[in-house]
DNA sequence: ACCCAGGTGGCCC
DNA sequence: GGGCCACATGGG
């Protein structure tokens, strides 16, 4: 089986699991990156009570962002934890804005992928993951985005030699047709999936992917299945 | 009282 | 270029 047929098996697995995932749930591509910036490390229950404080106060556009002191803008955002250094990279995002595109976020996110991705890795707390979730759900534009689940799939169902972020980021995107629902959708379900898995008891009992995984007959533990998701 | 969430930047070697 | 660490709230 080659390795797109793997990829589309276990798309088609979720899919059907789960169901559209419809992400991303931002009602601006503006909410989108403030919420990708806020989601860092955090359960998105916790984002969105800070991007409601934000709607709130009418600060959830660029020239709110940028009006709004840093110290207030901690304030609000509180719920989303690390409220001191996000309420920086917030800034930090409004400034670069303002200073490189006249606060016209459309004519940033029309770039290139490539251009783009340059663009907001060079923006203070904007990671390969956070750049690459903008360019996927505010941008439009096909770019997988890899996460710490997506890694550990990756490394459980052993679909590479490597599993950091490029190897992954590398596996999908040479291996699946450029289309933008497509590649939205798997990352959500990939997210479903480990939220669902991660650390839940009995592991996979219903776990959509549990019959993919190349090592489940070695699993030490008394057979209750095996976690795809549980690194040893 | 733990453990961990849809990471990132700063250090250290 | 990889391996730690700080950052800090809310739910299980």
């Amino acid at each position: 089986m080659s390795i797109t047929a793997r990829l589309l098996n276990i798309y088609g697995r979720l899919l059907d699991h789960y169901g559209p995932q419809g992400w991303w749930p931002a009602e601006t591509p503006f909410e989108m990156i403030v919420g990708a910036i806020l989601t860092q490390a955090v359960s998105w229950a916790n984002v969105e009570r800070a991007l409601s404080n934000l709607k709130a106060e009418g600060i959830l556009n660029p020239e709110g962002l940028r009006r709004v002191s840093e110290e207030r803008l901690a304030e609000l955002i509180r719920p989303a934890a690390y409220y001191n250094v996000k309420a920086r990279k917030l800034k930090a995002f409004a400034e670069f804005l303002y200073r490189r595109y006249d606060g016209d976020l459309q004519r940033l996110l029309s770039l290139e992928p490539l251009p783009l991705r340059q663009e907001l890795l060079s923006i203070y707390g904007i990671g390969p993951e956070t750049a690459d979730s903008i360019i996927l759900y505010a941008a439009g534009k096909p770019i997988f985005v890899v996460d710490a689940y997506t890694c550990r799939i990756v490394r459980r169902l052993e679909l590479s030699v490597g599993s950091d972020y490029r190897a992954a980021q590398a596996l999908f995107m040479d291996n699946l047709p450029h289309d933008i629902t497509l590649f939205q959708e798997y990352h959500a379900l990939l997210v479903r999936l480990g939220k669902e898995n991660c650390r839940r008891e009995p592991h996979c009992a219903d776990c959509p992917l549990a019959v993919l995984c190349p090592t489940t007959q070695f699993d030490a533990g008394g057979g209750m299945g095996y976690n795809i998701h549980k690194d040893h």
